[in-house]
RNA sequence: GCCCCCAUCGUCUAGUGGCCCAGGACGCCGCCCUUUCAAGGCGGUAACGGGGAUUCGAACUCCCCUGGGGGCACCA
């Protein structure tokens, strides 16, 4: 590529960044880091009654969440009106738009009457050519005035997408649009094409369900006088279980809620990657560095993807795993250990950390492991583990021979293993050893059981075994097994 | 209704006319390891939507059908 590579990322702050949202922002921002090009951040606020100011910053955040850091802006399209307005004066001037009265609801009314009787919706070009008097008359009535583009009446509209080939529809197809609103403030399409020019961006790469939209954001280009065009790249849309686009008010998730359920942002980054495009090699956990040297646009594919949570759970729980163990200690083990309230006597809970580190796949997921770890009079054993695994035949003297062990072992991992003390009872360790984890740990499915016990300390350990103990009650009283 | 886009295992994908009775990954199933659960190792299940055409030869090219999706706002 010859010319200076100059992308951007222009999203609508009128809800939170969702999965699509973010892999149209990181392809963007891997095609301008590829090619050493600008990454820039446009905030499309046209709309002011819907775009809201904490949008935009939650924009941001979620953005640098993710490490997508940009070169220029954020710009404001609220900022630039005067630019797109001047733009429409001179469509205005020169014809390519025009003035119209039909209101809002008239147009959609006429729309739906279209629907019903089977004809095609869109502008019927009512005030397409209106005479002086004519014009003047309609805004004498006091009716609203909106500037239309005038689209061309014949001839075909085409444009070269880098995933799709040539796209091209009829003019006749594509209805004369509006590019400023009655209230005086310029729409998308005006918007979009303006700052597109002077902006100098060189490709634009969003998602599918803009694909239709370009062939009018073109013609304005062109009525400016800027016929050339953009390098387009339309992303497949990422769709929910239902194969329907995902969106604010469809199955879509706020990016902030993966933060929140401890997911890593490199990990949701390199799954993200993947929705769409793949690397040469085949790799499936790929680092941002390698993202960028191997990202190219044509590779990325044309059909829409589904958003698997079981493959981004095994992809975070790779990421967790190959940290090294003093960062993973610090960053995730830690935290968690203070959003429960547990005071982190790291030294003590070292074993442990290592043994939840291959355990998790989110770092939400860790707090209910460690959750054991609470005070004593807030650890409860639920009721159906109790009888599920604890209250059964010989459970009795598997707790006084722990109990026994314990209190006297050396308190180190392999002091505290109970294996041979189990065996030595005649009992498989597989069998019975669940009951002591439920004891000590409230469940079954838990983290290993000596770290556990190490870390609880000899004193809680044994109080928690005797508890367990105490309610057994007496051998005779064991149930029938 | 009209226009546009898409079509390989359940899911994400590789594949660009012979190397494919289709490869990898997630998931799932089984075995091993094992103090539970994981992780790890080994193995397995599973797909080119249908029909034509081109060709010596099609997952790969073309056409039709079917299916799915998107768009047709004073949203973006």
């Amino acid at each position: 590529m010859v010319e200076p590579v100059r992308v951007r990322f222009s999203p609508a702050p009128t809800g939170f960044l969702h999965v699509g949202g973010a892999r149209t922002a990181l392809f963007n921002w891997l095609f301008a880091r590829h090619h050493g090009g600008a990454f820039i951040l446009r905030i499309e606020d046209t709309d002011v009654a819907r775009s809201r100011e904490e949008w935009i910053t939650g924009i941001q955040q979620t953005l640098l969440w993710l490490g997508l850091t940009w070169d220029e802006g954020p710009v404001l399209q609220s900022t630039r009106f005067d630019a797109y307005l001047a733009a429409a004066q001179r469509l205005l001037a020169e014809g390519h738009a025009y003035e119209c009265y039909c209101t809002e609801e008239e147009v959609r009314e006429r729309n739906e009457a279209a629907r019903r009787e089977g004809r095609t919706p869109g502008y019927d070009g009512r005030c397409r050519n209106l005479t002086v008097e004519e014009r003047a008359a309609l805004a004498a009535e006091g009716r609203p005035r909106t500037i239309r583009f005038r689209t061309p009446d014949e001839g075909v509209s085409r444009f070269v997408d880098v995933l799709r080939g040539e796209v091209a529809v009829d003019w006749a197809t594509v209805h004369d649009f509006v590019i400023v609103r009655s209230d005086g403030t310029p729409l998308f399409f005006l918007a979009n094409a303006v700052d597109d020019i002077d902006m100098d961006i060189t490709h634009v790469i969003r998602g599918e369900d803009l694909i239709d939209s370009t062939h009018r954001v073109l013609a304005i280009r062109a009525a400016l006088g800027h016929p050339e065009q953009p390098v387009y790249a339309h992303l497949p849309l990422i769709v929910g279980k239902d194969r329907a686009k995902l969106s604010k008010r469809h199955g879509a998730i706020a990016l902030e809620d993966f933060r929140e359920r401890g997911y890593l942002p490199e990990a949701l980054l390199n799954y993200l990657a993947l929705l769409g495009w793949a690397p040469p090699d085949g790799r499936e956990i790929v680092s941002r560095d390698e993202l960028i040297a191997m990202f190219e646009l044509d590779d990325v594919n044309r059909s829409a993807a589904f958003f698997d949570y079981d493959k981004l759970d095994w992809m975070n729980g790779e990421y967790i795993r190959a940290m090294p163990l003093d960062r993973f200690e610090r960053e995730i083990f830690e935290p968690a250990l203070q959003r429960l309230r547990v005071a982190p006597e790291l030294d003590a809970y070292h074993a442990l950390a290592e043994a939840a580190q291959v355990r998790i796949t989110t770092t939400k997921d860790l707090e209910d492991q460690l959750s054991f770890l609470v005070e004593e009079k807030n650890f409860v054993i639920p009721d159906d583990e109790w009888e599920r695994v604890i209250a059964t035949e010989r459970a009795q003297e598997l707790f006084d021979a722990a109990i026994r062990h314990l209190e006297t072992c050396e308190w180190t991992h392999e002091g505290i293993n109970l294996k041979s003390t189990v065996e030595g009872l005649g009992l498989k360790p597989r069998k019975v050893m669940p009951a002591l984890y439920v004891a000590i740990e409230g469940r079954a499915r838990a983290l290993p059981l000596y770290e556990s016990i190490q870390a609880l300390g000899r004193d809680r350990s044994l109080a928690r075994l005797r508890r367990a103990r105490e309610r057994l009650g007496a051998p005779s009283e064991a149930p029938p097994a």
